[in-house]
DNA sequence: CCTTTCGCACCTTAAGCCAAGCTTAAAGAT
DNA sequence: ATCTTTAAGCTTGGCTTAAGGTGCGAAAGG
């Protein structure tokens, strides 16, 4: 799961992104208006977090533009506390939530998975697929019930894996979610990264379509 | 549906400019940079393919000039293969996507009618032709509901067929759609191809017109 | 006008080759 | 010390080629 980080206060930007990134999500960062713009355009997310006060392009706008351009990832704005109005235009922008500063990290974290759930169309927060179980909240897998111990990495392929089953999931979608920004996908670490998934949670589980990519069988 | 392609190899062009016609689209063309940002700047297009390599001008250059003159018309652009910077600096001078060559025609086909739509912003993924349902966003191809494997030239085949039913398809228009780069040589790749996919989806699916191609009927 | 014949376009099957993907171990990063 | 990436050799599925079969459709003969 990929996760844009809109804000340019550098001390809430460090202690948002090294929180989402120990709880699983591979994150970028914009320090202002132009580059989150920009990012959100042209990458592909799962959820984004975006400050209403920005330098250069303020957060509203972006957010107006990107649903003009027909970007639908889910977004969860910050804004001062109390400021009513603020909350009114963002949610007309077509923001998905709003958290208040100052806000508790784990607010923030439990409404981006809830976000990023609901996007994938995903009601309960525990998502059972065969033998399978993936708890959000507890960034564990399950396979028949039993815990299953993973790398950062592992986990993310599995939850990113068990929110799209049944689809064919190519390498590179694959690199484009777990992994941020700037990776040179000229290797074969998708495979190997699979291989181990293989052994973990079952080599059954994982369809390989030659060609195309990869399938969550059911 | 207007679309203007910048691209010095003329073979290229020309199985661009093919594909996106017989996709429905007006198709102008530029063999160099000069040519391409006067196209771009004088005309009206829906979307544009720049490549980047080009004489005279180069695309990066273009792309810049254009966005300076306040030309906000979706343009994708086309890489040699794990330029990670040329994507980089391409995207940050206002490219709406981008494809690495060498490319399948489908995919960029796929990209221009994703970007029409964002700018237009509209949105509908499936497919559906009577007892088959094409699903882009999952990769697959439904035969009365259930999830049928294919091969990648399969789906391709199958994708394009779809996209264009109730037409008469020659094999020339299947070879130049399906295939990266033609590749011209008497053989029955496209029937032993056909063969297959009938035994896939039905073979009352798909009319043989003798002489002049295949048709998907509905 | 109907029938037969013949050529060509298309179908079918199977074998071989190549590249995509698998696997393992070791080096590199954090 | 753990997790990730690189590298190298190996395996296998899908694509192509090739060879023989089938049937359409046109032209010639009845």
């Amino acid at each position: 799961m990929r996760v844009l980080i809109v804000e340019d206060d550098t001390e809430i930007l460090r202690l948002l992104a090294t929180a989402l990134t120990s709880a699983g999500y591979a994150v970028d960062t914009a320090g202002d208006g132009e580059d989150g713009h920009h990012l959100g355009s042209t990458e592909s997310y799962d959820s984004i977090i975006l400050d209403l006060g920005l330098p250069k392009l303020d957060g509203l706008s972006i957010l107006e533009r990107w649903r003009k351009e027909g970007i639908t990832t889910p977004v969860l704005i910050l804004t001062a506390r109390d400021s009513w109005t603020e909350k009114v235009k963002g949610l007309r922008a077509g923001a998905d939530d709003y958290v208040a500063k100052p806000f508790q990290m784990e607010e923030v974290i439990a409404r981006i998975e809830a976000l990023i759930r609901r996007a994938k169309g995903i009601v309960n927060p525990v998502l059972t697929i065969g033998p399978l179980t993936l708890d959000t909240a507890q960034s564990t897998v399950f396979r028949d019930g039993r815990p299953i111990v993973m790398t950062p990495l592992e986990y993310r392929l599995t939850a990113y894996m068990m929110m799209r089953h049944g689809a064919v999931i190519s390498k590179t979608e694959i690199t484009e979610h777990i992994y941020d920004q700037s990776f040179d996908c000229d290797s074969n670490v998708i495979e190997v990264l699979i291989n181990r998934l293989r052994k973990k949670i079952g080599a059954e589980v994982i369809e390989t379509r030659r060609g195309q990519g990869y399938v969550l069988a059911l």
